[in-house]
RNA sequence: GUGCCAGUAGCUCAGCUGGAUAGAGCAACGGACUUCUAAUCCGUAGGUCGGGGGUUCGAAUCCCUCCUGGCACGCCA
């Protein structure tokens, strides 16, 4: 762990051995430890860090906070270990302050410049073995601007969980059964025989009308031509859509390659069925007493872990339901050795979430070891209006027009930057401009201004990256530093909550206070000392932004 | 009708496991380039935290209620 972490960890057990000392010596009353907070306060004149230590166990105690305050310091400073802090005061309605000797500044830098890209990486989560699925869009047109949101944020969180230690598996669940794929194949077969000059040919009410199905069908017809006119409803079906998942499947793939995505793990939901998955887990279930039948169909007795109603497993017409073989699927995965499955899911799927998590308790796993993130959906605005996307109607912007218009760069951090439980309004013509607006931009500006200080360097930096202390002086210096230890603290919490828009608003935050420096401090041109000192600073902060660009997937440009 | 999510500055959003004077970016207004990249920086202005109750030393944050918007409530996935 990094300087800051250890240091956290060094204050708070400093406290509760004060705690402890207190019971000990009588001089407190209550003889549990509490539960207290030790946070950054949002003014500095309130110190480092300042706990409410006082304030909770003000009650218990029967003293006034301040008070209380006053004996706690006591025992405080009696206790040995000083890391760092260098002075404790009361302020307010009982807070304790507490502020630090700056040599931990000094710490974070030399840290950093040592740890190069390891900077900020943990191993939090050693151990953690995790699947992360996400996108895994219907093979049965292309990625739009939903599923990008999908896979920037699970692409992100994916590279989060791992910069603090855990095992992480990308997996991309492909829906290539069930009823979509029946609707698939009518909607192939009809613009099959429409290209082939067939008059009126019916296209399914529900079909997908999207222009690239015809695409998909030309490009089968220029392989292979009219052989299958020959053949009988299914087994032409059967070849369209054998050929379609194929090419469908590629051109994601090759989009999210784009993206900056690639996967672990592909897996066909058919798999799930072929195998014997679906009827292995419905005898488990049964055998558990999950299981009844009802007008002709297999039930899953979801009432008796508190929902709502129970869920159809085998249908009427002898098919499993989606529903049973997610329940397989997720099972599949369990058994594969993961420790936590994570789903990204639109929100239109929230109804799923509840169920899911009850059917794998009767599977007999923790419910909580399935989690799922729900996204809002992608609000897609052009001129001023709502776009709104279907697959049915073919009205949407794909992933890869996306791209050629805005860059990787810019949609992944767009995507990214929000907390998914926000809609997302992607007005595609400020997009489009490559608007200076784009934080993106700015962030990246920042790389490329230390890679120009560092081209002016006569000298190699490494030069001058001793292991002598650095000497920071001015706030903005200080803050600067502060701010390139916070990384690993960012990534332990983005990781643990699941909340990888925290990584992006930390890149911003952190190229703000460099611009800040940039502007008042000239790191070439100054006596040696100061020279020495800003380049191990540079040095720090450059490491930081490209480990954080790295994680969110955007490049790090030595020159804009 | 029931459930989930959201409602914070003109706009887009942070802050939400209770803490000190509610923040940032954009837009607006006023400044700063002979000096390592002005895609930058500095300053000003901007608020009934959707409304109303409650819990307590303290509420944007927790509870109740109402209002508004989105989504979901299939033998679809």
């Amino acid at each position: 762990m990094g300087v800051l972490i250890n240091l956290e960890e060094n204050i708070r057990e400093r406290w509760n051995k004060a705690l402890v000392k207190g019971f000990e010596t009588k001089a407190l009353k209550t003889e549990d430890l509490p539960l207290f907070t030790l946070e950054v306060p949002k003014d500095k004149k309130f110190g480092d860090y300042a706990t409410n230590i006082a304030m909770v166990l003000g009650k218990k105690e029967g003293k006034n906070p301040r008070e209380l305050a006053l004996l706690l310091i006591e025992l405080f400073n009696s206790i040995e270990d000083k890391a760092y802090i260098d002075k404790v005061e009361i302020a307010g309605p009982g807070f304790i302050n507490m502020y630090l000797d700056e040599s931990y500044l000094f710490d974070i830098v030399a840290e950093a410049v040592k740890a190069k890209s390891n900077h900020g990486h943990t191993s939090y989560l050693k151990g953690e073995k995790i699947n992360l699925e996400f996108v895994s869009a219907n093979p049965t047109g292309l990625l739009h601007m939903g599923n990008a949101r999908g896979a920037a944020i699970g692409d992100t969180l994916a590279n989060v969980l791992k910069a603090i230690g855990a095992e992480v598996a990308k997996e991309y669940y492909i829906n290539d059964a069930g009823n979509q794929i029946e609707n698939f194949g009518k909607s192939l077969d009809a613009r099959y025989r429409e290209e082939l000059g067939e008059a009126e040919v019916e296209f399914p009410a529900d079909g997908y009308h999207g222009e690239d199905i015809r695409d998909t069908v030309r490009g089968y017809i220029a392989l292979h031509g009219d052989k299958l006119l020959k053949l009988n409803y299914e087994d032409r079906v059967k070849a369209l859509v054998e050929y379609s998942l194929e090419e469908k499947l590629e051109h994601i793939k090759t989009n999210l390659a784009k993206f900056g995505l690639v996967y672990d793990v592909w897996y066909k939901e058919s798999t799930i069925h072929n195998s014997g998955a679906v009827e292995k887990t419905l005898e488990e279930l049964k055998k558990k007493d999950f299981i009844y039948e009802n007008e002709g169909a297999l039930w899953l007795k979801t009432t008796a872990l508190g929902e709502e109603k129970d869920e159809v497993m085998i249908r009427t017409n002898g098919h499993p339901t989606y529903f049973a073989a997610d329940i397989a699927y997720h099972k599949d995965k369990f058994d594969r050795g993961f420790d936590t499955l994570i789903n990204i899911w639109g929100a239109d799927h929230h109804g799923h979430v509840a169920r899911m998590k009850k059917a794998m308790e009767a599977m007999g796993y923790h419910g909580d070891r399935l989690e799922v993130i729900l996204m809002q959906l992608v609000r897609l605005f052009k001129d001023g209006d709502i776009l709104r996307m279907s697959k049915r109607t073919g009205t949407y912007v794909t992933l890869e027009e996306l791209l050629e218009e805005v860059g990787v760069d810019a949609a992944r951090y767009f995507f990214v930057m929000r907390n998914p439980d926000s809609h997302l309004d992607f007005d595609l013509d400020l997009a489009k401009s490559q608007s200076n607006d784009n934080p993106v931009y700015y962030i990246q500006y920042a790389h490329a201004r230390i890679c120009s200080i560092l081209r002016n360097l006569e000298e190699d930096v490494a030069e001058y990256l001793d292991e002598e202390k650095v000497k920071l002086t001015l706030d903005i210096e200080k803050d600067l530093a502060l701010k390139v230890g916070e990384l690993e603290k960012v990534l332990v919490e983005a990781g643990i909550r699941r909340e990888p828009y925290k990584v992006a608003a930390y890149a911003l935050e952190l190229a703000t206070l460099f611009n800040q420096f940039y502007s008042s401090c000239r790191v070439l041109n100054e006596a040696d000392n100061i020279k020495k000192n800003r380049l191990k600073l540079i040095m720090a902060s450059k490491y930081a932004l490209e480990n954080v660009l790295k994680i969110l997937g955007v490049s790090a440009p030595e020159r804009m």
